[in-house]
DNA sequence: GCTAAGTTCTGAACCACATTCGAGA
DNA sequence: ATTCTCGAATGTGGTTCAGAACTTA
């Protein structure tokens, strides 16, 4: 990881204009990383929407505000005055945010995450007010993985459990997961595509790898001689689309992100009930007598109730266990928790 | 730049059986 | 034309694994 300010892209991001509050996030993510292209859009939007308030993610009401702008695709109706992208290693105090950060977590007024690299993504929104997202990331993370494939394994696992630990901005994490999330209809799987690729993006370190998706463009680095021009020069120019053809691309984007259908068509209840509540043996499907035979050597990690776990009794009353799924349920209980969460973000 | 070895990731296959479908009586 | 019967086809989810894709030395 470099220090800040980084140039990304082959261009700066300190002073930016105005107009570019989507654009920007246009460029740090084009559309083949299409569900977090759009969100930092959202973001975006939402930052350059969001005045009233030094920091709008300090208090509830903004966090509100922050959920609704994220999640909606109107057009901003204010603009950035600037947008600066830091790329940081030593955590430091939010000029502002005091509110921001759990205090518990701060050490000497110092946020502590060993191991982790902080982007920070600080927004400008008039001579007097700013804000500021922090991102967390591994620094002991190495890999350079293709983000293309990974936006797609984002949809076919959403795994991020393999992946190294990361924390990213603490009350970034509360925003997104609360309950005022949940309440306006947040949990469908699109936005817990909103939620894992912002994790996914921190965990796997891909804001390092966006650079493969560009290859004929500058890396991602921290600002040499050569650079320092380019920084002088990144106020009227950002990278390879004018405003124009950045707007039609968004609008574009949008129009297909509306079209997309993340959820699994579910043709007949009645067999995903029974599916779930079937016995297996290895994933695969078993004999309702078959199961009650295994031997518990064979029945995978299980120190107890082995017998309620492979007595199958038809349906159960009560289907939504812990993990959804009567004996489904039963059955996860036998499982370690992050392999279970691993499949059960299938759709 | 090329190659081999190692790693990561994806998607198809597998399983049982209740339900659905459609042809024939 | 309507109802009934019965065999075939379908759909459902967790796990495994082959092979593709990618990274590293």
């Amino acid at each position: 990881m470099s220090s800040h300010p980084f140039v990304f892209d082959g261009s700066f991001y300190q002073h930016s204009t105005p107009e570019m509050v989507s654009n920007d996030a246009d460029i740090l993510f084009p559309e083949p990383f299409s569900p977090f292209h759009d969100s930092a859009i959202d973001i975006f939007q939402h930052l350059s929407n969001n005045q009233d308030t030094q920091n709008p993610v300090l208090n509830s009401n903004s966090v509100d505000s922050f959920t609704a702008n994220i999640l909606s695709s109107s057009p901003p109706t204010h603009q950035l005055k600037n947008l600066t992208l830091y790329q940081i290693t030593n955590m430091q105090p939010l000029a502002n945010g005091s509110d921001f950060v759990d205090t518990s977590n701060l050490t000497n007024g110092y946020y502590d995450f060993p191991g982790l690299d902080a982007l920070e993504v600080k927004t400008e929104l008039g001579s007097d007010l700013s804000c500021n997202y922090r991102f967390f990331v591994p620094n002991s993370y190495s890999g350079s993985e293709n983000v293309a494939k990974v936006m797609q394994r984002s949809y076919s696992s959403n795994s991020f459990d393999s992946k190294p630990s990361f924390v990213y901005q603490p009350h970034f994490d509360t925003l997104l997961e609360s309950s005022s999330y949940e309440n306006q209809g947040l949990s469908s799987p699109e936005n817990s595509l909103l939620i894992s690729d912002l994790r996914r993006v921190c965990s796997t370190g891909d804001l390092k790898n966006i650079k493969t998706a560009h290859p004929t463009q500058r890396s991602f680095s921290s600002p040499s001689a050569t650079e320092t021009s380019l920084i002088e020069e990144a106020n009227f120019k950002v990278g390879r689309y004018s405003a124009d053809e950045r707007k039609e691309r968004i609008s574009k984007y949008r129009a297909k992100r509306n079209q997309r259908n993340f959820t699994k068509t579910i043709k007949y209840a009645c067999r995903k009930t029974l599916a779930d509540n079937r016995p297996r043996i290895r994933g695969r499907f078993a004999r309702n007598d078959e199961a009650g035979e295994i031997p518990k050597a064979a029945c995978f990690v299980r120190d107890e109730d082995e017998d309620e776990l492979w007595h199958f009794d038809g349906l159960h009353e009560e289907e939504d266990g812990p993990f959804g799924g009567g004996g489904g349920g039963d059955f996860a209980n036998g499982y370690d928790q992050t392999q279970l969460q691993y499949h059960s973000y299938g759709y």
